[in-house]
DNA sequence: GTGGTTGCAAACCCTTTGCACGGCA
DNA sequence: TGCCGTGCAAAGGGTTTGCAACCAC
């Protein structure tokens, strides 16, 4: 996935973000890489056309970019962040000897729950979200 | 809760685990704690009454416990690592704006997502164990 | 123009590691 | 007794911070 600038630009200026190029460069870098990346991959990545980005600046641009809800960070039990372009609720299966992680959507599911939590109704929380951490390993590869 | 000494000592050897004070008494502390805490609540908790323990002893054996599954290790995206007695199978309540965890336990909710799962089976996923988030926040309090 | 952003480098903090000593089985 | 477990202190590594220079608006 490779999105055109106007895309990267149009999601800044929906939250009323100052769009510079560090921005564009991080955000592009989350669509583009896709696998949930580490902040170490989106730097080497942005290196390669943008060599003189800061590692503070990255950073800084994350938390900016969680705090308006562009991107999710994602974590691990053995390992460091990982970040995530907000396209719609989705949960993770997790393989717990290869590090990978993989996106699962499926509607079903988020009815099932929606219906399960409005019925059990847990006293004095509101829920803003549910996720679902599937663990496991993948077969064959 | 305060498990005596017996109990704890038990679930060492249950897993042919070497007894020691100092496994003994971060097994103690994590199931006295309760709550979820962190490595460094955990040795604050055991240095008023074993003043010299050392915090990488505490690290390693936290890692001993893992490896054989007294305990889980729970990871939130701000967070450092907290721990878990194993008790049952259970969820996580995150509240985001108060950094609290709480337990969620509930037997239909397994079997829902048991069967769930088991009608779409994933391919080439083989699935050791569900965990279920749910983020929102704490009412009055 | 000016307040939000960036680059840089040092500081931070939690966690891990190596090694000699000590104590459980 | 032999070997695993512990204490200690230093290193590690990802993330955060402070501040001056910079640049989007």
């Amino acid at each position: 996935m490779m999105p055109d600038s106007g895309f990267i630009k149009g999601k800044l200026a929906e939250k009323g973000l100052r769009i510079t190029p560090q921005r564009m460069a991080i955000l592009e870098a989350i669509y583009t890489l896709g696998n949930h990346p580490t902040a170490e991959q989106i730097i080497t990545y942005i290196r390669k056309i943008y060599p003189n980005i800061a590692t503070g600046t990255v950073y800084k641009v994350l938390d900016v970019l969680i705090e308006n809800e562009l991107i999710h960070r994602v974590k691990t039990d053995n390992d460091s962040m990982r970040y995530d372009a907000i396209t719609s609720a989705h949960h993770h299966l997790y393989a717990n000897d290869s590090n990978k992680i993989m996106d699962y959507t499926d509607e079903q599911l988020d009815a099932i729950l929606t219906e399960y939590f409005k019925n059990k109704n847990i006293p004095d929380f509101e829920i803003k979200e549910i996720r679902l951490q599937v663990i496991g390993k993948f077969l064959n590869n």
